[in-house]
DNA sequence: ATCTACTATTCAACTAGTTGCCCATTCGAA
DNA sequence: TTCGAATGGGCAACTAGTTGAATAGTAGAT
């Protein structure tokens, strides 16, 4: 009862087809929420039953016909509803920071490996979502769309994945640093 | 099978027992794990069936007789094998996100709250991490514990949650601000 | 004197999320 | 010209995570 919540705000921004969805949901959408295809279709499909939203179907002329969807006014509702509740406390699994939490009982030099991994996954994130909030800002300046910007809502959380990324690739460096300079120093004792 | 990582990690710091595990998760370990109380129990239960932890009882004088489990040798071979393994990309799921991301068709001074609630987490979340980290730190400067500290990973991933609730403290606050100048600017037009 | 909160664990029933596979077509690269 | 990747969708079976309650004693506060 929470992803829908999270395909009604997307709908709401553009309508899209499953797959769009898939695409989006998959990689995180601007780092708030993530969902498998599988996922996606099935509560696409009981969210039109329940009439949040409406299909429209495209046929292409070369590429699958495709189910759009859009939010209808019951759809609307519910997240003005949605938007009334307390929201429940964010979760966040991280199998990285598990691995480095276990680092002096694990392999360091493959968790280093995995460390710089992320560290290109996080600069990769992070360079299309400022490509998005260059785009997004367009021709106004921080300030004057943090004040009359069109789509508010988008631009805050694009920010808070920017600085999430940014984050992300500063800690990667650090840590990958320490267990460097540490398995040099490696007990000699 | 990522959870039971996850409670290996906590369990390799400390012998604990289930109830101390669900305090600790609860909150979220250091911001990259959370789990609720049924959950732990039902696979600390499946986890020493499979050897992974033993228990003991520790039966005390006035409070509930309790299980207290630490790592066996099997144990800390599968996480030195799960050290080894590639971490799934990290997943967030932030309820407050979506409900910014939808902003523009929801109750703004209803979010605006929202953010203000999280903030307050945030901090309390930040002050709680802050004085881990200067207890595990002790005398040794930051530099020195990184080069040499005993406990490197918990180290590493307290440094990762503090940042990450900084972030927090500092996006709630522009949220916040930017949601309330464009309500008091309110479309008069 | 009662009420709330904490310690400690467990059961049962439910919903959400994952994995792996299937179909069909089209496009670009090797 | 074959192969992989992308576009579009779907089924079935599984594992993980959530909700709500029961039990039972202790401790501190009003």
């Amino acid at each position: 009862m929470a992803l829908r919540n999270a395909i009604m705000a997307t709908l709401a921004e553009a309508e899209s087809s499953g797959y769009d969805l898939s695409k989006r949901f998959d990689v995180g959408v601007a780092n708030f929420w993530s969902a498998t295809r599988q996922q996606l279709y099935r509560e696409l499909e009981r969210m039109e039953a329940e009439g949040l939203i409406a299909a429209r179907v495209v046929t292409q002329g070369r590429r699958p016909t495709k189910r759009v969807y859009s939010l209808t006014d019951e759809g609307r509702m519910a997240l003005l509803e949605f938007s009334r509740e307390e929201p429940r406390p964010s979760a966040i699994r991280d199998e990285l920071l598990v691995q480095v939490e276990a680092v002096s009982l694990g392999d360091a030099p493959s968790v280093r490996a995995s460390i710089l991994a992320r560290r290109a996954q996080a600069e990769a994130k992070l360079a299309s979502y400022e490509q998005a909030h260059a785009r997004l800002r367009g021709e106004l300046s921080e300030e004057e769309y943090l004040e009359a910007g069109a789509r508010i809502g988008p631009y805050l959380t694009l920010l808070r994945g920017i600085s999430f990324e940014r984050e992300n690739v500063r800690w990667c460096d650090l840590a990958a640093a320490v267990l460097d300079r540490r398995s040099s120093t490696q007990d000699r004792s």
